[in-house]
DNA sequence: GGCTTTCTCAACCGGACGGTTGACAACGGT
DNA sequence: ACCGTTGTCAACCGTCCGGTTGAGAAAGCC
């Protein structure tokens, strides 16, 4: 799975990452205080972290032993541009297709929209 | 996995999945047309549809023994504000940091930020 | 009534995923 | 020098995922 998109998305497709990411949000952490809250083991938050630094979301830098795990924002513009072009192109479409109705008084049968006008 | 906002995003975690939503933003489409630029089954299309459906990005219509697809523009809504309400936070702390740096001549040693200052 | 088209369901397969346990590397405290 | 803390790596396990094939439901065409 190579591409940058489908990294990012299914990372924050767990809950537990999302919440981590939440939690990021407020302030730096360190693995061990990140995990305190779920009863899951420090390794699967490590495992967690990597899958989250692996899509750019995080970075970890190295304080003596302790690995600050710092939220990095840049990434969430990578998907809010992709959301928002289909977004804006399915409303536009919605909105279109408003007009169309509105402009046939009388709806008769045959198929409305989409269909090639030939 | 219950939760709408996991299904979301690992229905768009998938490249063939994000790239049908792409097509669907254009206009609606069968399941034929939709899997025609793809060298896999329809079947799995079609399963890749159900996924998306679940996730509330896409509905489908009965029309004759074809059945339209159609792109649900409401959901995105969902995503965005996730999105955008933990990078603006980010972004924030990214701002607030630069400050206290700046406003920090003189950096000895001790732990900066974030440590419990007991 | 048959045949074709369109699409879904069910069963199966290999690989990835989330979790565990166990070992160990790196560093600080004393 | 030793121990404790912090964190990662490796191997394993059950489940989910994306794909296949095969069968069948639902509707139009002739």
């Amino acid at each position: 799975m190579a591409d940058p998109l489908s990294r990012v998305f299914s990372a924050l497709a767990d809950p537990t990452r999302r919440d981590i990411v939440a939690r990021l949000a407020v302030g730096d952490a360190t693995v061990n205080e990140l995990a305190a809250p779920y009863d899951v083991t420090v390794q699967a938050v490590s495992k967690h972290l990597k899958v989250l630094e692996d899509a750019g979301l995080v970075s970890r830098s190295r304080e003596a032993q302790r690995r600050p795990v710092h939220l990095e924002a840049e990434v969430f513009d990578l998907m809010t541009k992709w959301i928002e072009r289909y977004r804006r192109q399915a409303e536009e479409r919605y909105r279109r297709l408003d007009d169309v109705l509105r402009a046939m008084p009388d709806a008769d049968s045959a198929e409305p929209q989409e269909g090639s006008p030939s």
